[in-house]
RNA sequence: GCGGCUGUAGUGUAGUGGUUAGCACAUGGGCCUGCCACGCUCAUGACCCGAGUUCGAAUCCCGGCAGCCGCACCA
């Protein structure tokens, strides 16, 4: 599907709009219309269902978008977040700075602020490498700066740019209050932000965002070990690494891996997700290994899982699998002067973290992509437990009886399902309506419904309509699922 | 952030200085014993924002905002 059509549908539909568009829009702004809404709530509650049952000690949590400064020293954001960028003022182009210092005059910049850096270079007659231009020097801040409180009283926060921070930060007392047991998983479903220098694809790139995540702390010494790992050994994973670029995904047995078994373990899971869980097509997902290059210095170990999405032009990020050491812990134990060592059985040290992170709006994104269909008949054919709607009633005809005989059925399976009621035009032009949105079922009322209580159950992919008791429908919708 | 292209009802479009701003689909009401959007009927609804040129701007100029493409950015 084109990301005009999607978008077109999303608009029309009401699964996303521009933020604030009545004055104009704001790029990487969206909003969740009434049906994204219901559908990204879906989405979200079948990742809490996926990855919280892994474990009996995995648990979800939910931490403020506002932290104070030290957190970002400590995770490393305020550093690395923050480029100074040297442009030229004649063609535009853009480098960075510290890298232009260090290579032209063999210092490093690190520490010093913008004046020092254009002093610098101003000094030292730095020139565009491109064209020979005057070079002025910003910072780009990827991180939304806060001031808390009022006068001189302030203090410097941020608004997260991973959920990540929140769960490291609530690991101490996470731990103890759940009885010093490792490996704990702590999941966060939340915002995110990132003020992001030019938003481009749609909903791709996002300056206020969804991610799901699930921190995994666990012992180091165990990093080979996975008390399960018998039951994914056979599990073929699709992967694509460094070396196989340009080549084609390989499927490749688990235990064949080279990788750890904690880590593969979870990239089976990863998988089961998309590909059970959703039931997306196999051949569009992949984990693709990041080079030194893409990875954050701390990941030890870093692959994506990939879609591939027509609308924005092949496989895209949805997520990744991070083996972020214990960079996080140790930071912050650092910086905060706080003991974050676990003891177990005697043994003191920083558990190490692997850390599962999905881009929600992402996922939302893909599954339009992936699920639409657009032939005779758009349909978008979701999973039944992500559709916005499971079900909707339709009297036949907008007539007084058949109505009230449709209220009552919509009423009584709004106690189960998520029900649209729609009595508007034809019957014809009701169920196509309801494909573009991705309603697996559709229920209609008819004059032979008064006399025995029946009525048509109509299917969303196939259109195969059949009589069923209005008594059993509940039975009948569930074993559907 | 730079350069190019673009911006008319919800969507797709017609209109290139003076139009009651046209059309299609969608949407809402009414009718239809009627089961797969293209039955009938009525109705709602738009010139991205701001300044300028002009007697007069949707139309021309400038700026902003947004979108698309390329570059840059995306620890």
């Amino acid at each position: 599907m084109k990301s005009e059509e999607i978008m077109d549908i999303c608009m029309r539909r009401g699964f996303l709009f521009p933020s604030a568009e009545i004055y104009g829009g704001v790029a990487g702004l969206w909003d969740y219309g009434p049906l994204g809404t219901r559908m990204k709530n879906s989405w979200e509650h079948l990742w809490r269902k996926h990855f919280l049952s892994l474990s009996s000690n995995f648990h979800e949590i939910s931490t403020t978008n506002i932290l104070p400064k030290e957190v970002f020293e400590a995770s490393g954001h305020l550093e690395s977040f923050n480029d100074a960028l040297a442009e030229c003022s004649s063609c535009h182009s853009r480098f960075k700075a510290d890298q232009l210092i260090e290579e032209n005059l063999k210092i490093s910049s690190e520490g010093m602020n913008l004046e020092e850096i254009n002093k610098i270079i101003g000094d030292n007659d730095l020139k565009c490498p491109q064209c020979g231009g005057d070079l002025s020097v910003k910072f780009y801040n990827l991180m939304f700066g806060l001031k808390l409180g009022a006068g001189k009283t302030t203090k410097e926060a941020y608004l997260r740019p991973e959920t990540a921070q929140g769960a490291f930060l609530a690991f101490k007392r996470s731990f103890k209050t759940l009885r010093n047991k490792l490996p704990l998983g702590l999941a966060m479903i939340g915002k995110a932000f990132r003020n992001e220098i030019s938003p481009r694809q749609g909903f791709y790139r996002l300056r206020e965002l969804h991610q799901a995540e699930l921190q995994i702390f666990f012992d180091p010494a165990n990093i080979n070990e996975h008390e399960d790992f018998e039951s994914v050994e056979n599990k073929k994973l699709r992967m694509y690494s460094i070396e196989d670029r340009g080549k084609e995904i390989r499927k490749v047995k688990c235990g064949d891996l080279d990788l750890p078994k904690f880590y593969l373990y979870y990239m089976v899971k990863i998988q089961d997700f998309y590909l059970e869980t959703l039931g997306l097509p196999r051949k569009m997902f992949r984990f693709r290994e990041l080079d030194e290059k893409e990875r954050a210095f701390y990941n030890k170990l870093h692959w994506d899982f990939e879609l591939n999405l027509e609308s924005l032009g092949g496989f895209k990020e949805m997520g990744g699998i991070h083996y972020r050491t214990d960079h996080d812990l140790s930071g912050h134990q650092k910086v905060s002067k706080e003991n974050l060592m676990v003891n177990i059985n005697g043994k003191k040290f920083i558990p190490h973290v692997l850390e599962l992170s999905f881009g929600v709006d992402r996922n939302f994104w893909a599954l339009l992509d992936l699920e639409y269909e657009k032939e005779e008949r758009t349909i978008l054919k979701l999973p039944k437990n992500v559709a916005p709607y499971y079900c909707a009633v339709f009297p036949l005809m907008k007539k007084e009886e058949l109505a009230k005989k449709a209220k009552e059925v919509y009423n009584l399976l709004l106690n189960e399902f998520s029900v649209m009621y729609d009595d508007t035009g034809s019957i014809g032009k009701r169920y196509r309506r309801q494909d573009e949105i991705g309603t697996p079922f559709c229920i209609t009322i008819d004059y032979d419904t008064l006399e025995d209580d029946t009525v048509t159950l109509r299917e969303r992919d196939s259109m195969e309509q059949e009589r069923a008791k209005i008594e059993k429908l509940g039975e009948l919708l569930n074993k559907k699922d």
